[in-house]
DNA sequence: AGGGTCGGTCCGGATATCCAACGCAGTAGT
DNA sequence: ACTACTGCGTTGGATATCCGGACCGACCCT
């Protein structure tokens, strides 16, 4: 590859985008920390994910902590930054619930006693966060949106406007 | 790989969990609807973009739709399923801003006039979906969780208990 | 001793990704 | 008409990653 776009969305992609990655976070949501364990319930291969601990480990997501000593054994756990990804998963779950049309295979409980439903809301207002309510500032010269958008005029703007609606 | 456990989240990354899925959703979203427009930002292999268009086409998160006759030219818009991925990039970015550390490329601001903070809710109660404020329950034979709490007793449930408290 | 568990590593073959080059259709310039 | 250029891919061959299964060391149990 040449040169993306710079965004922090690739570079979280970097940490907890491979394949399995966001998996072994589901299985760590769970309760489940080990490596057998984790191999079982993902069904990847030993290798890759030894592989994807060792990256989500120097990427501060885990920790590796022992829980015995001879023989040497360790289980992985979700670090703070660990847990903050557990809403990603949370929306990813709902999609695919949502759009790939089977009966959900796991169903969660809020604590407040509902099923559960998470909506994305704006801290400030408390709105939820819908396609179109947002504007995007770009900070970094060169990258931001350079014209093309479907069926507008071609407006004022010319090289690279530093904000635009998203949707 | 042999078995793995029946997921929503698995079955979304199936679609959208391949390198550099979730950042065409990102270009899309941005207004970025070209081929050639999508390779200079991504800075994807040309093959490896077209293969993954298709496979969101195929999937019903992005549709192709003509912008010229002669010469044929297709753009890609967001479906409405694809606009419901839309939040799991927010969180992405917010996560990516929180934890890796650098001065956030891209900044938004809601429509309410705040600078933009996601925050996932309960669709009931409103309150903050936070770690340990979840319960799983497991629909499916032999896919709950089979003991290895890190430090708890060997609490009771012997066989895969069909449900846990998330954390 | 023999068998089982746990957490990996190692190997060879299959698959996916990468990159540069090419094709094709139409448009713009001279 | 000839050339150049743009947009959107496809093709071929080199490279990287993934896969499944075998293997290993350390330990426990009987």
């Amino acid at each position: 590859m040449t040169k993306a776009r710079p965004c922090s969305i690739a570079d979280t992609l970097a940490v907890v985008g491979e394949k399995y990655s966001l998996l072994v976070l589901r299985e760590v949501f769970f309760g489940v920390r080990r490596f057998e364990s984790m191999v079982r319930n993902i069904g990847a291969p030993r290798d890759i994910l030894a592989a994807r601990l060792r990256r989500l480990v120097e990427a501060g997501v885990l920790e590796k902590v022992a829980y015995s000593d001879r023989p040497r054994r360790y289980e992985y756990r979700p670090t703070e930054a660990g847990l903050d990804l557990q809403n990603v998963l949370h929306l990813l779950r709902q999609w695919g619930d949502r759009h790939l049309a089977e009966t959900p295979p796991v169903v969660f409980e809020h604590s407040c006693g509902a099923s559960f439903d998470a909506v994305v809301t704006c801290a400030s207002c408390g709105e939820a966060i819908r396609p179109g309510s947002q504007t995007a500032h770009f900070q970094v010269e060169g990258w931001g949106l350079a014209g093309e958008r479907p069926a507008d005029a071609a407006a004022g703007a010319q090289s690279s406007p530093s904000q635009a609606v998203l949707g």
